[in-house]
RNA sequence: GCCGGGAUGGCGGAAUUGGUAGACGCACACGACUCAAAAUCGUGCGGAGAAAUCCAUGAGAGUUCGAUUCUCUCUCCCGGCACCA
């Protein structure tokens, strides 16, 4: 027996699978299909990170698992390539983006290759690809000619330093990403996605999908859908009506006074001409400016003014006094709000600017009712009392909201309204590296799709990547690609200079897996039809509200379209945990504590490494790196290895106890794989090797059968081992093993025997021993003999194969 | 502040979802092999105790024959959101 060397084996191995195609999915194949996806990487200029492994192993797994089910498996890979790293190395060293990104990706497609996944790489796709962004810039040209794409002027992001306008990721804790400058806020004309059009079909469509409740749960959080009631108000002594959401209308007899938004279009109206006009427009101006700069977000710090205004309202018979409020915006609701007792900010406010409030809801506790009365404490818990309105009096808070709502409905001064958290997408960059928006502005007929003919727009070379000046993206400065023919009038055009963002391109890579090569379209109909949705997609927390929400949005708007088959994109979708460097902290570069996977490759091997980052531990859990295990799973690889020696040729049932406990590892690590839970699996592959060892010899089926359970995670020394023993055909095309319930049903158990709660002794029997005879086992254990003394049994439980409990 | 997830040996973690707490692995110690070391194999490894035994799953209570698991209160850690009316 030759040693297990990895170095040898894997490349050789690696070199068959090539050769053979075996993980090409088939477009045509007669069996159910599974589409396994993972999000495809940024080919950075460090390589892969061990986090990629993870991630990529897991679906690895399972997408082995798979196939040898009988699935026709899809595994695509590809290249998320765009974006700012890229473009920053560009701007230092003047090396074209596309060149660095050819080097990358040589770079992660042979650390990949070296790690054995089971990848179709006929399909691989890079967005950077003109062939690709294409259809990216094609499918952005739906949204336009829908309207769902449009221009707005808005605040961005803006680095003082650097001179750039900066994307809401791209900057932590109120600083540049790249410089730590506080960031300021600029105005700017940016193009935007509708993506609250969909808002209701994404908080309610989860419904219908399996992602892990945490997903959902953060979705739902962004997405923000409240529920409550749109009122509309007369302001007295003018011909103008406000509307105002209300998502908490109980306390709606509270209320005495209004606030508008320091930014809100109508403000301007309702003072013009009076004594307050200039007071209130300064104090408006002052706050916004405020607020551009970033400063009330810190404090929640309060100013505002009072307009010289009133609204009507009606359910009160009064009068409320409209203020200017720092803490109103003018993008949620309508931007004016109706303020009460109930609610902290505007009874903070309030107290600051001497306004008089009136609390109708009470604690039922008399001291603290009596606090609430003389208005010293805020108060609002949901089993508070009502006293308004009088019809209902005395009813809890939140019980009486449904009725409430629909007395305001009935009586004519609300209609049901709903709103959301979620905004609209800013889609431009200024930025070089990402597709160009491809529209022209045209005087004559304003903004002008290019033509499908003419697709793609692609990214003209430039000398200097630096942003300008102004804040444009580098494309401004060609002037030869900026100026253009309008393709409507044939007068003279502009092209727009913006990019899109990087979540561009991977809002729909899975579905141009279906059909990489297609010229003619995204994909074609029947090859989405065969492939979507993706079965199961891996990925991590981090893109749950942006690339996992935006990619639902996209899916949604072409399943409209009629150009996809699916509503939804993603059948099921869970996440990974991160992995940190040992000590528990960030990897990082700066830090130098960044885990290189080809040194690892080198000394253990890529399935010792793939074993060990599955057994680290919980796969949904962030864990710390410790490059020990990896020598651990090794250790374990040359115990398979190593069995071999002990493997009897002659193929007959296994009659040990071994035979129960391979029927075990085969069910659990079937299941195991399932939900995810790979630690254990592998633990309990190690725990059915460490039987094996204790045997004599080892029969040749049990070592096939765990030979096929480990093929998933270590895919290159089974593969050679089956060479050996088992079949010429491929380790990873053969019948995954099945488990008979009845080998594990006849194991004997060890039972523990509590006397008062604690265990004295345990009992060796078959899994249907009756109670009798298991109290007649446990009468002769001198230690329960000890135990029971002359006390009397007063309670016998017996739970059949776990545990006898007996109290005296 | 709101929402979500956690806390178990020296370390990563396991526990059939209420049934022998610490599986599996790492580290460590001792032994075998070796001139020696590495590798490998064997043994031990939560704490206290000579032992019987007792204590122990962040803290405190409760339910139960039995709680890491369920209920309540509290502490700390991680993640997300945050003037959202």
């Amino acid at each position: 027996m030759k040693p297990y060397d990895p170095r040898k084996i894997e490349p050789k191995i690696q070199k068959r699978w090539e050769k053979e195609h075996i993980y090409q999915a088939s477009d045509t194949s007669q069996k159910p299909k599974f589409y396994g996806l993972i999000e495809f990487p940024y080919p950075s200029g460090d390589g892969l990170h061990v986090g990629h492994i993870r991630s990529n192993t897991a679906m690895d797994v399972i997408a082995r698992k798979r196939r040898m089910e009988g699935f026709e498996v899809l595994y695509p890979i590809g290249w998320d390539a765009f974006g700012l790293p890229t473009e920053n190395y560009a701007i230092k060293t003047g090396i074209q983006p596309a060149v660095v990104t050819r080097k990358n990706t040589d770079t992660f497609r042979r650390q990949l290759k070296a790690l054995g996944f089971s990848f179709d790489w006929s399909r691989e796709i890079n967005t950077t690809d003109p062939e690709y962004y294409r259809w990216t810039q094609w499918i952005f040209l739906q949204f336009f000619k829908k309207g769902l794409a449009y221009k707005k002027k808005m605040a961005i992001n803006w680095c003082p330093k650097d001179k750039i306008g900066l994307a809401n990721e791209e900057v932590v804790d109120g600083a540049c990403e790249r410089c730590g400058t506080p960031v300021e806020k600029r105005e700017k004309e940016q193009w935007m996605l509708a993506i609250t059009k969909y808002a209701d079909r994404l908080d309610k469509d989860l419904d219908t999908v399996d992602f892990s409740e945490r997903i959902k749960i953060q979705q739902r959080n962004w997405i923000g859908r409240s529920e409550g009631v749109n009122l509309r108000f007369k302001v007295k002594d003018l011909d103008m009506y406000f509307e105002m959401y209300d998502s908490i209308p109980q306390t709606h007899m509270a209320q005495t006074f209004t606030v508008i938004a320091p930014e809100h279009p109508q403000l301007v109206e309702l003072v013009k001409g009076t004594e307050f006009e200039k007071p209130v427009m300064q104090k408006a101006q002052e706050i916004i400016a405020k607020r551009l700069k970033g400063i009330y977000e810190e404090t929640a710090e309060m100013d505002g003014i009072f307009t010289g205004r009133y609204v009507e309202y009606p359910p009160a018979k009064k009068s409320l006094p409209i203020w200017v409020a720092s803490f109103v915006v003018a993008d949620y609701g309508t931007g004016v709000v109706n303020c009460s007792f109930h609610d902290e900010r505007d009874f903070k406010f309030a107290k600051k600017f001497d306004i008089p409030l009136h609390p109708v809801l009470f604690p039922k506790d008399s001291v603290h009712a009596e606090k609430v009365r003389k208005q010293e404490i805020f108060y609002r818990e949901p089993d508070g009392i009502l006293e308004e309105p009088v019809e209902f009096r005395g009813r809890r808070w939140d019980e009486a909201r449904a009725d409430i709502i629909d007395s305001l409905v009935k009586k004519g001064w609300a209609t049901k309204a709903v709103n959301y958290k979620l905004r609209d997408w800013v889609f431009s960059r200024q930025r070089y590296w990402g597709e160009p928006i491809p529209l022209v502005h045209c005087e004559k007929c304003g903004w002008v799709a290019i033509p499908e003919k003419d697709l793609p727009v692609t990214l003209p070379k430039v000398k200097n990547y630096q942003p300008t000046d102004t804040g444009e993206s580098p494309l401004a400065g060609i002037e030869k690609w900026v100026q253009t023919k309008c393709p409507q009038c044939k007068g003279d055009a502009r092209r727009e200079t913006d990019t899109m963002p990087n979540w561009a391109g991977s809002s729909w890579y899975y579905l141009r897996y279906a059909d990489s090569k297609n010229k003619e379209e995204f994909a074609s109909a029947e090859k989405l039809k065969k492939w979507t949705p993706v079965d199961w997609y891996n990925g991590g927390m981090e893109h749950t509200t942006l690339h996992l929400l935006y990619s639902r949005f996209w899916h949604k708007f072409l399943f409209d379209q009629g150009l996809v088959p699916t509503s939804e994109p993603y059948s099921k979708r869970t996440s990974h945990g991160l992995i940190l460097a040992e000590g528990g902290v960030k990897m990082s570069k700066s830090k130098g504590n960044v885990i290189n996977p080809d040194s690892l490759i080198e000394t253990v091997g890529a399935d010792s490494l793939r074993l060990y980052e599955m057994f680290m531990g919980p796969f949904d859990q962030a864990i710390a790196w410790s490059t020990d295990g990896a020598v651990g799973t090794r250790r374990f690889l040359e115990r398979v290895w190593n069995l071999q020696q002990k493997v009897e040729k002659e193929q007959r049932e296994e009659a040990t106890e071994l035979h129960a406990v391979l029927h075990k590892t085969i069910k659990k690590v079937s299941e195991d794989i399932e939900q995810m839970k790979f630690n254990t699996a592998v633990s309990q592959l190690m725990i059915c090797i460490n039987e094996c060892e204790k045997q004599e010899t080892v029969v040749l089926k049990t070592y096939q059968t765990l030979l096929q359970l480990l093929a998933p995670f270590a895919p290159h020394i089974s593969e050679e081992l089956w060479g050996v023993f088992g079949t010429d055909k491929s380790i990873h095309l053969s019948r995954w093993p099945e488990f008979d319930a009845r080998v594990i049903k006849e194991m004997s158990r060890s039972i523990a025997v509590q006397i008062n709660g604690k265990v004295r002794g345990i009992i060796l029997v078959a899994a249907d021993t009756s109670e009798t005879e298991a109290m007649r086992l446990a009468f002769e254990l001198p230690e329960v003999k000890k135990w029971l003394g002359t006390g009397v049994v007063r309670k016998v439980v017996y739970v059949l194969g776990k545990i006898l409990s007996i109290t005296i």
